[in-house]
DNA sequence: TTGTAAGCGTTATCAA
DNA sequence: TTGATAACGCTTACAA
């Protein structure tokens, strides 16, 4: 009493299997489960009828993925996950190249210690740099002529580079400083990565002697202990500038646990543009287009596999101002 | 002036042309690089110094694949990625899969939507239940014969399930407050999930008349707007028992914002047992192995690819009282 | 619209 | 330790 039934051998069933049986031949039925031609509603049917009889699921990717010269895998390098996805602004970019690429019918494949994915089918891949600079994958992807794309990172050779305004960004938050009459600065700077340098230059280029405070990750513990260590030096800033919200959020409730008020004492941005449901302020900041910069990644991603060139893309930001920010 | 040297044609290189160039056959190339069979070091040197100089990154993933009926990838049910990894306890578990996974050679695909995934080349499924309790793709997986391990979800047929002892930490948490004097407490639940059922049991077991304040996602604002809503009934409670730590924290923070002094006036119990750091008190909870879950999940999958019989898993949870709970 | 036939680039079996 | 050969299961010219 077998479930699928006249399955002649002891072998999962074979699109030749639905062939011999449907009466039709082999690139036929091929044809009538890829629609890549016409095939007569009648034929179809037939093929149909008879992968169903056999319990047969289509064809086998594995064999699919090799005629093809494809697997429908993108892989993305994020590092650990648990450190890349802690920062909320990680997830609504990711979510959006993982939509696109959906759509497309391809995977989005985690890449999180990167050594040894080099046996993965992977159609391209993702570097979404996260305070990396360096993948050992890089390499061995370059010699498989794998495309790949660039998210915030270095411009490596042969790949497609996704950037937002990082500069101009961090220049737009400072001169709104500036116009409420800062003038002694402090920033947190993040850990050593490509848009720290951008974003620290456009701070320079309103306050030139801005005082870094110190580098972390976009992490409320981290942040929360810089910020303490610095604030308890009693430093006479007036506004502290950081390169996350979540970092500006654990500065904002640092700076109250201390008994300053925000923005009364000091003010405090942000950058990115994500929710901090529990903190009871709304940030000011620079609001990057995180969907936007997924979709664009996963279409340069996509254009990149069809084999078209493709430009790379900077995207704007806004300066979002909000309360934490206030006139000296 | 060509990169790699010597390529006889206008193609990637393929391990034949390694083969010919090195003096040796293609079976015997096949295992320099592999290393399934011992080779003579001299022809080993030989076969990669081929390689080098064709520029061959070694076997392609496509053929190997089909060959081995294998494509090393293994996929991961989450639905929306911003929905499923908003909770900070969803990263520690697959934080753990992925790097079994990775030790073992396999690739982590995240599985969105989860039509139109039959394409993808997969050896062996998770579905990690986030409120929800039907995928389209199980279906088609069964006829596959793709090896599904599931985490906290219903037991389906032929899948393998991974779960904590839900009612036991409920239970456990349900006491300690009755120990404390408690007698009138409510609950904030899960959407409907398969969690959600152990959970209100234990739960019951200690409060049989436990009043469910309503359902929401583990989210900070969800949680929020559904406990000021019950906070201004002005209800008689003495404690409310969360599903989560992020739903503990925000109903934390909002009964402070109605003047009431937690645990003084409330108690606020969580489940997960996550970091919550923008909290200034350490919340009682049910602590969950999360990082033992993911890595039996992963486990079960790897014993499942292998053809092995898997059992059954349950792990312990342990009730970590902090400073959310107290005397009524 | 359907059929024939030739691979896709490996790995595994078997024999030498 | 190495070599000859046969699959793995499908897609796509090309022909009919």
């Amino acid at each position: 009493m077998p479930g699928p039934v006249e399955n002649p051998v002891d072998r999962a069933p074979t699109m030749a299997d639905v062939a011999v049986l449907a009466g039709v031949s082999l690139s036929t039925t091929s044809l009538a489960f890829s629609g890549n031609k016409p095939v007569s509603d009648a034929t179809r049917e037939r093929v149909l009828a008879a992968a169903a009889s056999l319990g047969y699921a289509g064809p086998n990717p594995l064999a699919s993925n090799l005629r093809r010269g494809r697997s429908g895998v993108v892989g993305i390098a994020v590092g650990r996950l648990s450190t890349a996805f802690r920062d909320p602004a990680a997830l609504p970019m990711v979510d959006a190249v993982s939509e696109v690429l959906d759509a497309a019918g391809f995977g989005l494949l985690l890449m999180g210690d990167d050594a040894a994915h080099a046996r993965l089918p992977l159609d391209a891949v993702i570097y979404d740099i996260c305070g990396r600079e360096t993948w050992t994958s890089y390499d061995d992807l370059v010699a498989r002529d794998v495309p790949m794309v660039v998210v915030e990172g270095p411009a490596w050779p042969g790949t497609t580079f996704i950037d937002i305004d990082h500069r101009g960004g961090a220049r737009a938050l400072a001169r709104h400083l500036h116009d409420l009459g800062h003038r002694r600065v402090a920033t947190l700077t993040l850990e050593p990565s490509h848009p720290q340098r951008g974003r620290e230059a456009g701070l320079r280029d309103v306050f030139p002697q801005a005082e870094v405070i110190g580098a972390c990750a976009s992490d409320h513990d981290a942040a929360q202990a810089l910020v303490s260590d610095y604030l308890a030096t009693e430093p006479d800033v007036t506004a502290i500038v950081c390169q996350s919200d979540v970092q500006a959020a654990a500065v904002v409730l640092e700076a109250r646990r201390r008994g300053l008020d925000v923005p009364g004492d000091l003010s405090v941005g942000g950058f990115d543009g994500v929710a901090t449901p529990w903190l009871d302020l709304e940030l000011t900041t620079v609001v990057q287009p995180l969907a936007d910069k997924g979709r664009a990644t996963a279409e340069a991603v996509l254009a990149r596999i069809a084999g078209e060139r493709v430009d790379d893309v900077e995207l704007p930001v806004a300066l979002r101002v909000g309360a934490s920010t206030g006139p000296v």
